[in-house]
DNA sequence: AGCTCAATGTGTGGCAACGCACATAAGGCT
DNA sequence: AGCCTTATGTGCGTTGCCACACATTGAGCT
């Protein structure tokens, strides 16, 4: 995995959050931040790991979720390049019980945890937008566990798939049934069945390992109110940040 | 419901977070803390809603929750006297999409919004604490999720007395199982043949509205390893606020 | 003491998702 | 081209929770 030290400006403004900072609170960091390749299913943490890097994702898409003591697992909030990973670093507790996966593969751009603590600590453009990526984050989280409790899969599935295309440049995912079942916390053959149904309903099509959104508006009709409210939320708290560029 | 400016020391000490503060922060917000009454039922934020004060629980239990349109809900966490309702004021979004109830009649201390985010902002220890507790917060959301999703109604009424119980003076719990099976978004019916069963086996005692727990032990190993998970968190991550005290 | 209403108990039928056990097929590999 | 792994399809029976419809009881009130 070759890491590319001192990244163009580019992938930088690829992460809304680092597209979002001044020139000088950017400058500080950007000698720092390193080009790191995700490749799908690479665990960036454990529950109870010392995080030593930050890592703000370009073009990967990067599931936290919690792994239970029988096996089984469940998702409760993807980062993509709205975000970054690794919040347990600037709010102080360093590591969390939940588990950080590759969902989807692609770059990140990493910073060392000693240096990401220092610029936040300034209290300069990158503490407030980094508390309010974490309250975003928190919608998701109690979205998640409202729909978890009430929706259907079907539902569910297609609030993850909207979510996941959200943070996708085009409108197809590589992602295997059995991976996507992982996320939600249900069988593989729930998904199989779920899918079936929106690809009849010519909302998707798909083929082994490869899901193509053909009808985001037929997803949207069918997912449940969850995938509206979070992305109504993200919205509302971080707008500026995905428009504001450094000059 | 009367509020009494400039509580004696001893209410503050009730709250972990205000108690954990050093003197000198502490008395630039003693003369502004308000106590009030938290009676059951009252809705202390609508989602949307701008909110004006941070409550400090005392003796009071407020529930995080969400209200899907279908007018179910599910509950996100709990907020006792080892944390703060209005995390979002600090975090800059000002709001929420959920909603915060009492879910136990008692007492908070509230201060008034403006003072809260100035405190904040200097970044002195009521800062880190605070971050501290809402990285607590999102463990209980994130395991919440999990939970809903994989966990026995029975399983998660454990974990919803265990971790109730956490925040009580005392053994005795004044909800209706209509009020919990709100809380943990499932039918009432379901509450009552848990709680029968969890009374047969002799854990608890109810009587209408009432809920007394005989066997502490009992619950949690009935309760899913979640309580376990979430009360190791806390420790974690507040342990230091529970046993400092300021000069 | 009796009334009354909210809280709790119980039953029936239905359904979504489960666990398991396979059958089938599609893509990458040599 | 053929093989072989891995992904997807399908069919059971089972179960936990659902919605709805009541019966019953307890606590507080007058």
């Amino acid at each position: 995995m070759a890491n590319i030290h001192i990244p163009q400006r580019q992938h930088s403004s690829q992460n809304h959050l680092l597209a979002a900072l001044p020139t000088e609170e950017y400058e500080r960091l950007a000698a720092n931040l390193e080009l790191v390749a995700m490749p799908l299913g690479e665990m960036i943490y454990e529950p109870g790991m010392q995080l030593q890097y930050a890592y703000f994702p370009t073009s990967s898409i990067v599931s936290l979720h919690y792994v239970m003591e029988s096996g089984s697992s469940a998702e409760s909030s993807g980062v993509g390049n709205e975000g970054m990973v690794g919040i347990s670093l600037f709010m102080g507790g360093d590591t969390t019980s939940s588990s950080a996966v590759v969902q989807t593969a692609g770059y990140a751009l990493r910073l060392e945890r000693r240096l990401l603590k220092q610029e936040f600590d300034r209290g300069g453009l990158l503490q407030s937008l980094l508390l309010r990526y974490t309250q975003a984050l928190m919608t998701q989280m109690s979205q998640t566990a409202a729909c978890n409790r009430h929706h259907s899969v079907e539902q569910q599935l297609c609030r993850w798939l909207l979510l996941t295309l959200d943070r996708m440049p085009s409108n197809d995912l590589i992602i295997t049934q059995e991976l996507v079942a992982g996320m939600l916390g249900v069988r593989r053959e729930g998904i199989t069945e779920a899918a079936g149904r929106l690809q009849r309903a010519g909302f998707i099509n798909y083929r082994r390992g490869h899901i193509s959104v053909l009808d985001r508006h037929g997803l949207e009709s069918t997912a449940c109110e969850c995938y509206a409210v979070v992305k109504k939320e993200m919205h509302r708290l971080l707008s500026d940040v995905q428009y504001r560029q450094s000059a």
